[in-house]
RNA sequence: UCCGGCGUAGCUCAAUGGUAGAGCGCUUGGCUGUUAACCAGGAUGUUACAGGUUCGAGCCCUGUCGCCGGAGCCA
């Protein structure tokens, strides 16, 4: 697999229009007919149809007999053809075959998601997968650019800590040798005493939480990137993780138009996102919930979505008689697929609107004092087609590093950020209290002992400056930003309450 | 932790308490432009596990395990 050989990436295939070329792969697809063989390829770079004619006698013989997912390695012309997706294929000179897949449990055809989670290593290969995996990249990739452009230093925090980041009922313990240590939940009391060092600063890495939740928007293990900036507040904070998720859509609208449309995002949606995002405090948030506007929108929604239920169970009356008149079985297949899909689809949404009252009853009578729930996020972030910022939550819903506020003590200078479309929180931040007796004060209001804070204190003591900071949780921006209905499709190997395997 | 659902062939799913099936995948043969190809044949089961009821259990009952969805909590 030397230089001169003239291997080239699939990607880079209409460059080499007419040449004579090597690419290496794994067979993902593969059609045979007595004197030609059409095999589908991929690379990690894209997926080409290279074209194995009985003439050239060996590479048939061999590509005729490879089972799927076998690696392999082919030369050959070059040529565009409007068959072919992409628009260009290879004519197959010779075929060379570096390892014989065994059967492969994964097909092109449906499949439950136990089975594809435990399967997790192969399922990799397809195409979903590989589509969200290369945005999940970009989307890293634009964070970290975001900040690195504007001066802030990398931190990485530690990932076995010796006390609670918050709560210590969501901590995964772990010996350490003679003493307990704990799993991180955040870097952020670290990335704190960092900024007053650095300036600005940011962390980014895994973070653990015992939760014992299995929802859509939960995982056990998931990663954060955690800016702080010293000199800062709230209005900053907010200013600063508005031009970041405006700068990451923005990167990834620019080069995964392809992969976004393969995954069904309506990219409309994604380019609504430009500044300024919606701003609320909590207490408005709140007049909202219990406002009658806001009733008589969701039990408008409610019908609506009873509506659509409607027509996907026709949808679905409509395939069934379908797929009995239809002979061919590719076709056959589809419609199967098809239904599968859809009978998951009104599953959901029976088990969405059954909770529906539920969330509109809590919703009306939602009070002030407790934290906003997973449906009142939901329905604030399905009022908008931006994202939105809720801000100055009540003290005693919030952590203790949170900064009062000044107008209004009951009220912590905080911020979550909503994704729009109902995907709901991606970010959560605030300034921090930089005053060490209110800090203290706040520590022991949440039953939390100041001595085990001594290091995290002194941050306090020595020069202590208004400073603020956020975390968003990658996955859950993945999530969104692809148009998930699951966090567990945008991390390679996600841990969830129930699996850590493989 | 609580509430609900599911567990049948490698996969996706059928099967009034009465002979365990289909499609895909796999395999054999055929076909020189297939697009999740097509045509003809073949192999494939501890019905999650352990008890119970019954002449008879995939189906009913009890328990256990696993997974899925939701609540609380959170990014």
């Amino acid at each position: 697999m030397n230089a001169d050989a003239g291997f080239v990436q699939i990607k880079d295939l209409a460059a080499h229009d007419g040449r004579d070329v090597s690419i290496h792969g794994w067979l993902f697809g593969k059609r045979s007919g007595g004197g030609v063989a059409f095999l589908q390829i991929r690379d990690g770079s894209g997926i080409c149809q290279c074209v194995v004619e009985s003439s050239a006698e060996d590479a048939f013989k061999k590509a005729s007999e490879l089972p799927h997912e076998s690696s392999l390695i082919v030369r050959g012309i070059v040529r565009k053809d409007e068959r072919a997706i992409g628009g260009y294929e290879i004519a197959v000179s010779s075929v060379e075959i570096i390892h014989i897949a065994a059967e492969y449990p994964i097909t092109r055809k449906a499949h439950g998601i136990d089975f594809l989670m435990s399967h997790r290593h192969l399922w990799l290969r397809s195409r979903r997968p590989t589509a969200i995996l290369r945005i999940r990249h970009t989307l890293i990739k634009a964070c970290r650019d975001f900040f690195d452009n504007r001066g802030f230093t990398l931190v990485d925090t530690p990932i076995l800590v010796a006390g609670a980041g918050e709560d210590a009922q969501t901590l995964f313990p772990v010996e350490y040798f003679d003493r307990k240590a704990f799993l991180a939940q955040t870097g952020q009391l670290y990335l704190e005493s960092a900024c007053l060092a650095l300036g600005k600063v940011y962390c980014f890495g895994p973070t653990f939480r015992a939760e014992k939740s299995k929802t859509r928007r939960h995982l056990t293990e998931f990663w954060m990137i955690e800016p702080e900036v010293a000199f800062a507040e709230l209005d900053d904070v907010i200013a600063l993780a508005e031009d970041m998720v405006c700068y990451v859509v923005e990167q990834v609208l620019a080069r995964h138009q392809d992969d976004l449309t393969f995954l069904g995002r309506d990219i409309e949606a994604l380019r609504k996102v430009k500044k300024p995002f919606i701003r609320m405090t909590y207490g408005e948030v709140a007049e909202n919930l219990r406002s009658a506007k806001t009733k008589d929108w969701l039990e408008k929604e409610m019908m609506r979505d009873k509506e659509k239920l409607q027509a996907l169970i026709d949808e679905l009356g409509r395939l069934e008689k379908q797929v009995d008149a239809v002979k061919k079985t590719a076709q056959k297949d589809k419609i199967q697929i098809q239904i599968h899909e859809l009978k998951e689809n009104i599953e959901d949404l029976e088990a969405d609107l059954h909770n529906r009252p539920a969330h509109i009853a809590s919703a009306q009578a939602f009070e002030f004092g407790g934290d906003l729930g997973g449906s009142d996020e939901t329905i604030i972030s399905k009022q908008f087609d931006k994202p939105v910022f809720v801000t100055d939550y009540p003290r005693e819903a919030k952590a203790f590093y949170m900064k009062e506020s000044v107008q209004d003590k009951r009220l912590v200078r905080n911020m979550d950020l909503l994704a729009p479309e109902g995907y709901g929180e991606i970010i959560g931040g605030s300034q921090r209290e930089e005053n060490l007796d209110v800090l203290v004060t706040r520590m022991k209001e949440k039953g939390l002992n100041p001595e085990d804070y001594d290091w995290y204190l002194d941050v306090r003591k020595y020069g202590s400056v208004p400073h603020g900071g956020f975390g968003l949780g990658i996955e859950r921006a993945l999530t969104w930003i692809c148009g998930l209905k699951h966090v567990r499709e945008t991390i390679p190997f996600p841990r969830t309450m129930g699996r850590i395997y493989p």
